[in-house]
DNA sequence: TTATATTTTTAGATTAGACTAAAAATTATA
DNA sequence: TATAATTTTTAGTCTAATCTAAAAATATAA
C-alpha cells in the first residue's frame, strides 16, 4: 500500500502535529527524522499528490483524514508489537523501540487483528502511551506523572518516563508494572516524597521516583 | 547487515542448491524469484564481491560458508515466525507464508533468541520443514509421506503437503496436528489405504489422505 | 524599510535494484 | 564442424529515496 519511507514520514508528521500547534514545518520534520529539508520537500510533495496531506509551498503541511488514519495505524502496530515484546518475550521497556520500528511496517490486517486479540486488546503500550484503535482513533489519555497525583487519589501505572535498568529493577522489586494500582496515602510538601500503597504493601518513595512513573487517573 | 534483496537472493540460492546438484544457474534463480536474468547477474556479482558466494561468468554460482550461514538464518527466522503465527495466533498452515516472508527480515538477534524460547525451541515449522539451529545448521530430516510408511511402523506428524481448508478440517476432526504420533496398523496393497492409530483411536484413511501427510520416522 | 538571516525549494547527482535490448558465450543440432 | 538455439552478460534506462549546492521566499533586525 505505502512504502516504508512514506509510512515513516506520515508517522513523524502525526507526532509533530500533536506537539506543535498548526502546520508542521519542513525543518521540524527533517530534524525529527534526521534527514535533510530538501528530502522532506520531495516526499511531502509526493504525499500531497497522493492526497494524504495538504501542502502549500513555504507554509508547512497538515495531515488530512486519510493521512491521519494511515499514520495512526502504523502507530497502532508499533505499540501492539511493543506490548508483545515486553509481555510475551520479556524484553525490558527500554529495549523494544528499535525492533518495533521494524515490525510496525509488516503488512497484514489479519495479523494485527489476531495479535491484538492474543495480547488481550491492550489500551496502552509499555511506555504508557495509548494504542490507537482499529479505526485509528487515539483515546484522549489522562496520563499524569505519579508526582502530580494528590493525596488519597488512585492511579493505574501505564508506563515510565525514565527507563534505565536500575530504575526498572527498582520497580520490579516494588512489584510495580503496567496495570498496577497505586494509591497516594501521604505527600510531603517539602521534598515531594510520598507514601503509597501498592497491592497490600505501603511504602515510601522519593520525588525522583514519583516523577518517573506515569499513571492514569480514573476520572 | 544485508539488504532485503540480498537476503532474498541468498535464500533462493540456498533452496535451489538443495534441489539442483552443483552450481545454480542464473536462469534458475531468475525463475524462482520471478525476476529477469539480467537482474540476477547484477546481484550475483554484488554478492560475489561481498564474499557470500563464488561466481564464474556463464558458470553459475555456489554459496560459500558465510553465504549459507546468512541464508540459513533467514530461513530459521521465517520458520520460527510461521510457528508463532500458527501456534500462538491460530492462523492456518496455508495462510502464514506471505507474512513470514516479511517477518524473516526483521533484524534483531535477541528477538529470535527470545522468540525461539517462547515457542519452546521447535524443530519443525507448520509445513513439516526443519528449522535451522542458531548456527545455521539444518538437521538432515527423515521426512516421509505417511503413505511410504510400512505396516507396524510409527511416525510423528511434521506437516502436510496439501493445505486446502477441507483437508486441514479433516485433520482437525481426526485430531491430527504437528507432533501427533501415528502408527500404521494395516496397509492395503490394492489401493494404498491404511488403518492407523492416533492416540487411542483407530481408523481407516485413503491413500489420498496418506500421501498428503508428512511424518518423521524415528530411525 | 532596507539589509540580513533563516527557511524552504529547486536543480542536479547518487545509489540500489529493477528493467529492456543487444551482444557474447555456451550448448545443442544437423 | 558449422549453424542454430539457448543462456548469460553487458550497456543503458528507470524509479524511489536520498544528498549537496544554489536559488527563492519568508522572517527578523537595524
Amino acid at each position: 500500500m505505502f512504502t516504508l519511507a512514506e509510512e515513516n514520514y506520515l508517522k513523524a508528521i502525526f507526532h509533530l502535529e500533536h506537539d506543535i500547534h498548526g502546520e508542521v514545518s519542513t525543518n521540524a520534520i527533517a530534524e525529527s527524522m534526521e534527514t535533510k529539508p530538501s528530502s522532506v520537500t520531495d516526499m511531502v510533495q509526493k504525499l500531497a499528490e497522493k492526497k494524504l496531506l495538504t501542502y502549500k509551498r513555504y507554509k508547512g503541511v497538515k495531515l488530512n483524514t486519510e493521512g491521519k488514519k494511515v499514520a495512526a495505524n502504523v502507530i497502532r502496530k508499533h505499540r501492539l508489537w511493543e506490548v508483545f515484546l515486553v509481555e510475551k518475550l520479556n524484553f525490558h521497556w527500554d529495549e523494544v523501540h528499535e525492533i518495533a520500528e521494524q515490525l510496525e511496517h509488516i503488512q497484514s490486517e489479519e495479523l494485527i487483528i489476531r495479535l491484538d486479540k492474543f495480547l488481550g486488546s491492550p489500551e496502552f503500550d509499555p511506555h504508557g502511551d495509548p494504542i490507537p484503535d482499529k479505526h485509528g482513533v487515539l483515546k484522549r489519555t489522562e496520563k499524569k506523572l505519579l508526582s502530580e497525583i494528590d493525596k488519597n487519589q488512585k492511579g493505574v501505572c501505564v508506563g515510565v518516563k525514565e527507563s534505565s535498568p536500575e530504575f526498572l529493577q527498582y520497580l520490579d522489586k516494588k512489584k510495580i508494572s503496567i496495570g498496577t494500582k497505586i494509591t497516594v496515602l501521604g505527600k510531603e510538601f517539602f521534598d515531594g516524597s510520598m507514601i503509597i500503597q501498592v497491592a497490600s504493601e505501603q511504602f515510601f518513595i522519593s520525588h525522583k521516583i514519583a516523577e518517573n512513573i506515569y499513571v492514569q487517573t480514573q476520572e
